[in-house]
DNA sequence: GCCTCAAATTGGTTGAACCAGTCCGAACCT
DNA sequence: AGGTTCGGACTGGTTCAACCAATTTGAGGC
């Protein structure tokens, strides 16, 4: 086990950081699957700390449904691609050493964003009260205006304000609860790589139509507005992003991917 | 504060009682968002457990999102429907107070379970490989069996198989990461309650339409098939639940309900 | 009335000891 | 020799008693 020490963040307690190195070892494959983690003593003697904190760290990547903790047995690295949650999305991302896989995720990511997307403006469309209304003309006349002054950065973060005013409008705990944790690594990823934002000259009739479906309790023409505009957004990525997806099955084979 | 102990399950060690105690109390509106939770030392006290044990059962409030804990200023509750995640559907669905809300957040799951669903077809029909077609067969051919002789049992437990199926044989992490939250509720929820599972006359055709579209990746086809089939289930869970619906929004106002 | 600063209160960290499952191997019996 | 039993050497789970560090509070000074 030779690692380096993580860094300690200003913000961080010590429990987090040594959650958060782990957590980076196991995501690029460097603790595989099946291995057993030294005991809590060394663990917390390797990391200068005790066993108490240490085991607020293992408790994060328990919960994570990283490793399996059992009394009597240790700890065992789980297989993350077939057991994590959405959570680990965001540093999987950042971490993947696999860029194929990394790029196919980050569509994926993408992909699911539009399914809550659909499931929020139908739900939207049917329970969304005057204020919800009011609230969603706001940040389409702020979209509107950003569009049409072309502020990439304006345009990407009232992006996110307007998923969450739609997620918001729905009154689904479900949707809000999907989306707690689908946006806030939508949100990292879409800020760290803007380039990823892409529109289409539609944008400005998307967004009225959807106003207009949702103001008007049309769940059908809510939904399929907004399935026309990603399909079209869809294209767009494929094209951007192919290129980059072959690059990296070529240079790294991955797991999984032999055909 | 005057609380019940929590049971001590056999299988749970302590720091997980206290965490699902904590949890249902905030769930059904008995500690309410704002509220400043005891300190550690109190609390741990009331639990007749020591500090460590305590914060491991406060760790898991903070990873689900429902307490914020700062240093020097103590644990404060937040307001779960805004804060909290997937993971505490399941909880939520079984200690609501609020029969409108519950049915409702009930509904809503199952058309998340739909979403996932037309993602993971749609990528499955692009990505499956001849094993994951194997396992499908095999798992189509139980559930036609399960429909035929009307073994109630067997199709719940298939189905929800079926679905981790769909899931694997998209090759995405998202889409499984999102599955693993998801089902499991889904999973606790229709074997609890197994007058959700509802049929249709076309469920045979469906099932072998859909895997016919898999296997010849015709994603479009398969996407389209699986809305006409929930389409059709959607309406009958609305009828079913409906009356249930009314009821609870009469007898128990709620919150946020008020119009 | 406002500012300052120290005390009280809170969570964060530490180390040591002990309890309780699990595993493995030596000793034992057959 | 083979199987069984049991004890010791792991493992994580719990407890205790301090101390460190951030925040709040309020008494005192200006």
């Amino acid at each position: 086990m030779g690692h380096s020490m993580p860094e300690r963040n200003k913000n961080d307690n010590l429990a987090l950081s040594i959650y958060e190195d782990l957590l980076k070892r196991i995501l690029c494959d460097d603790l595989k699957p099946g291995t057993r983690l030294p005991s809590e003593r060394e663990l917390a003697a390797h990391y200068q700390t005790n066993r108490n904190t240490l085991r607020e760290a293992l408790r994060k990547l328990e919960h994570a449904h990283l490793v399996s903790v059992r009394h009597g047995q240790g700890v065992t690295i789980l297989d993350f691609r077939k057991t994590a949650t959405v959570e680990c999305l965001g540093p999987f991302l950042m971490q993947a050493r696999n860029p194929s896989e990394q790029i196919r995720t980050l569509l994926d990511l993408l992909m699911a964003r539009v399914q809550l997307l659909e499931m929020s403006v139908a739900l939207a469309a049917q329970r969304a009260k005057p204020e919800d209304i009011e609230q969603l003309e706001r940040l389409v006349e702020l979209q509107l205006h950003n569009f049409e002054t072309d502020d990439r950065e304006a345009l990407i973060h009232d992006d996110v304000e307007l998923i969450n005013a739609l997620v918001d409008a729905a009154h689904s705990l479900t949707a809000r609860w999907i989306a707690n944790t689908l946006l806030e690594v939508y949100r990292g990823l879409i800020s760290r790589t803007q380039s990823l934002w892409v529109s289409d000259p539609s944008f400005p009739d998307y967004l009225r139509c959807l106003l207009r479906c949702i103001s008007e309790n049309d769940p059908e023409g809510a939904v399929s507005a907004t399935r026309t505009y990603y399909a079209k957004i869809d294209r767009v990525l494929l094209t951007l992003l192919s290129p980059l997806l072959e690059a990296g099955r070529k240079s790294n084979p991955g797991h999984s991917e032999a055909v």
